[in-house]
DNA sequence: CTAAATTATCATATTATCATGATAAAGACA
DNA sequence: TGTCTTTATCATGATAATATGATAATTTAG
């Protein structure tokens, strides 16, 4: 569903958001959690940094942030980094007519369930990927 | 949504389906209308032949035919063979626990918007996407 | 039997994604 | 200042998806 990048880009920040404190984490420290190859978590942490979904510091304490509270971070905005989400909701046949009012009944079908994907991702936050566990009935 | 070849593959059965006729029809006419590489459409013409959702004659008078009529030829038959479509219904995260009762409440979502797209390519049919131009009101 | 037309198959090229390794640039602190 | 730690960047390799080209195998028709 998501590509091996944005599927790492999504665990990175989890574990940022998971992790609470407010100190900058090091790439190595979560390249060795999240078992990604260092280099590679590295540059997906850079382009999260360049779309402001993160922020980060060099140097001796510097490591990786969460540029915003968790509640209020959408997994659109991580994923579309990496992923052309939106590409999902046209034409599966690449039909260019079927974006309009011409569009069969199948279609029509088609385009409500992608628009229920994009809704997922335009409204689920990191915040609710967080709580889990939640209260288990035995 | 779906790779290439699995649109490809689409288009080319959908092809066939509107052209009707029960005779073959050949690759290079269907490439050329498709504008679909000649020798890569004979490639998945042929995995669709052997998946027994085509048949397929050599010779003069040779060509491609469906083998199931388009209203009981599900596109998920189709997409199959090509694009792993189960997959889309595992944790975004790949967290191999929330196969089970311990997902949490996004992942309970997710399930709910995969599951749907999952059911659209299951009992959307050939003959669905078929129907097009359906009485446009003025 | 021969020739023409067509699918079947193999070999290879191209491109994008995924991943690794090495080095440069910058901040922290003695 | 100098040194250490860390991110930033570049260069390269590995793998899979996409696409092309050439040849073999099969069928029809004369």
């Amino acid at each position: 569903m998501l590509s091996q990048t944005a599927e790492y880009a999504l665990r990175a920040v989890l574990y940022l958001a998971d992790s609470g404190s407010d100190q900058p984490v090091r790439v190595g420290e979560m390249a060795r959690a999240l078992a990604i190859p260092q280099n590679y978590l590295s540059k997906i942490l850079h382009q999260l940094a360049r779309a402001r979904v993160l922020t980060s510091n060099r140097g001796k304490l510097g490591g990786f942030r969460l540029a915003v509270a968790p509640e209020s971070m959408a997994l659109a905005q991580i994923v579309v980094l990496f992923d052309r989400l939106d590409e999902r909701r046209r034409c599966l046949l690449g039909r260019p007519q079927c974006s309009d009012g011409t569009a069969c009944a199948a279609h029509t079908r088609w385009k409500d369930v992608a628009e229920r994907v994009s809704v997922f991702f335009r409204e689920t936050t990191v915040a609710d990927l967080l709580q889990r566990n939640p209260a288990v009935p035995v």
